[in-house]
DNA sequence: ATGAAAGCGCTAACAT
DNA sequence: ATGTTAGCGCTTTCAT
């Protein structure tokens, strides 16, 4: 089976290439191409099962019609959902999208947006690892548009666009309190991290507005996995026996959490409060439903398809924009109260 | 910022454009390049932040580097599992991975591979939507190599990996069985899919061996999705209220299960119990841990990987191979006993 | 109403 | 040890 070219359905069709390529790319109006031709090149094509190149037109025409994104973990469903919107939104303005995962590692994710740029692509959403942005920096001046999604990068002059953890965190915490826990571990996500440094700053903010003291020992924890969470909760557990809450700072550190607890037989929230933050489809169907702070991952992925559309279009490309996106409280079960005193 | 091209880069280097690919492209030993002449193109390369153009090349060279994957939903971890564990193969190969989603949309899956055949992909694994093969049938003389995984066509000539559903069906419904319970329904997927149409086999066999007659009333359900799940066990528990136990045909269609039973205050596996095909992260960890015929999604995307890449270098395009995976029964407590009498 | 031809950026014969 | 050049398949300007 080798491949039809532009060429042989040309000449099947009796006609040149141009002809060829006006008819089908629907300009042949514009070319004033007679209909009766028209049709003959289609039924030539078709017959012939002609395909023609993306690769040839891109080069040609300096457009891919592809929009880039990388994400650090494609079955995070907080990813999945913020892939989503963004395919949805770049399909309507008949753009396909090309899905990387970076597996949460930042060299991964500096070749694949290096070979995403050099496919040409025309926007490109970048969910970072977060640890550093030297090789986001050359995104600062690229041609193409570029956002940045949640661990995001202020420093750069990118359009970015992540929830607000600070005041989510805050929040989690505060419901915490009010709950009468006075002791509260942290399984944080990676240090450095900007909804990873935020959310610690709402976490103290909470705790100072109580007048609890904040102590270091209390925060375990160094990625956004579910190993990372599985590790805090042991350190936290057998270091800090008295701490009465959790606050995982993820899904997937929840997830390990909840593998420890099942481990040692805690259950939630009778020997242990837990608070997370992300939302999960089957949050509401565990053993303890989850009280969680839930970020709108379906806002952030739409959020970030519009400014990145917007920016490709108009001229307004240098001007970076930055959309902060509330963060909901959902009160389930595995937050208990503690008698005061 | 106008994009630099090799020959931007050779004038600077002062070489010519063959020169300057042979240094950058790491052929310099093979062509002879004096090393000093290497080190000059190299810099001035980095100096100007060149980057090679992917599109010209594989116009060029006819090849992509590029491996197309299609999924109904990347948001489900089992298709999640499948698209990671071919994207890890791949890359050991040198390939990157495009990711693509056709959410459960014929049409769009039709599209998608369209798309992704006039970029020239070099590899394409598609988990259709199991609806019709009529937009797959061109792939069985395509130049790419093809594997086609979970809802497969075994009538195509195309390579195959799939799960032994009918044996992991029966083994589930058996289960249920086992346990007492005689009156089963099925919440079942896409009637007419081979994931389907297989597990209701299996459903049937193991109902036969029993001796248990077969109902169509308790076969309800018609998408491998959450609302389908929601829906039909919403007309199970209406219609058949004697049933004692319902077999959910997906994780998604467990889930919609799961919110209905939520919605009736009906506990598991007390009031009722569930077995679910396919596993999921969180399983264990719900109100009331699943029963699963777990699929082995890591080694149905290694299996894929395998297929495809071999089929890409040897010479063995045109032969056809079927792989079937075995499916793992896991006992959790989501199904109870029922007296007998 | 259609054709010829240039050229997108790269690689690889084929020269030196 | 390096340069010249053809050509991948397409779109589009410029002719006619």
């Amino acid at each position: 089976m080798e491949k039809v070219t532009l060429l042989h359905v040309a000449e099947a069709a009796g006609v040149s290439v141009s002809t060829a390529s006006r008819s089908l790319t629907g300009k042949a109006r514009q070319y004033r191409i007679r209909s009766e031709t028209e049709r003959l090149v289609r039924e030539a094509a078709d017959r012939m099962g002609f395909e023609p190149s993306h690769v040839a037109r891109s080069l040609r025409t300096q457009r891919s019609g592809l929009i880039g994104i990388v994400v650090p973990d494609i079955s995070n469903p907080f990813f999945a959902a913020i892939a989503r919107e963004i395919t949805i939104a770049s399909e309507e303005h008949g753009l396909s999208v090309i899905l990387a995962d970076s597996r949460e590692t930042t060299s991964r994710e500096a070749t694949l947006v290096q070979q995403l740029q050099s496919r040409q692509v025309e926007g490109l959403v970048v969910c970072p690892v977060g640890e550093t942005d030297r090789h986001l920096r050359q995104l600062e001046n690229a041609t193409e548009s570029v956002v940045l999604v949640d661990r995001v990068f202020p420093s750069l002059s990118i359009s970015t666009v992540t929830s607000d953890h600070e005041s989510g965190a805050f929040r989690a915490t505060r419901e915490l309190i009010r709950r009468g826990h006075r002791k509260i571990a942290c399984l944080q996500g990676r240090p450095g991290t900007l909804t990873n440094d935020e959310r610690i700053i709402g976490y103290k903010r909470a705790l100072a507005a109580e007048r609890i003291a904040f102590r270091t020992s209390r925060i375990a924890g160094d990625h956004f996995s579910e190993d990372s969470g599985y590790r805090a909760s042991g350190q936290i557990l057998d270091t800090q026996p008295r701490c009465t809450a959790m606050f995982a700072f993820n899904n997937q550190i929840a997830i390990g959490a909840l593998r420890r607890f099942a481990e040692r037989r805690l259950s939630i929230p009778q020997d242990l409060s837990l608070i997370t933050f992300d939302d999960h489809p089957l949050a509401e169907f565990l053993a303890s439903p989850l009280t969680v702070a839930r970020q709108d991952a379906a806002s952030l992925g739409k959020m970030a398809a519009k400014l990145l559309l917007s920016q490709r279009s108009s001229s307004n490309r240098r001007r970076s924009q930055t959309v902060r996106v509330p963060v909901q409280l959902i009160r389930r079960q595995s937050v208990g109260d503690i008698k005061s005193g």
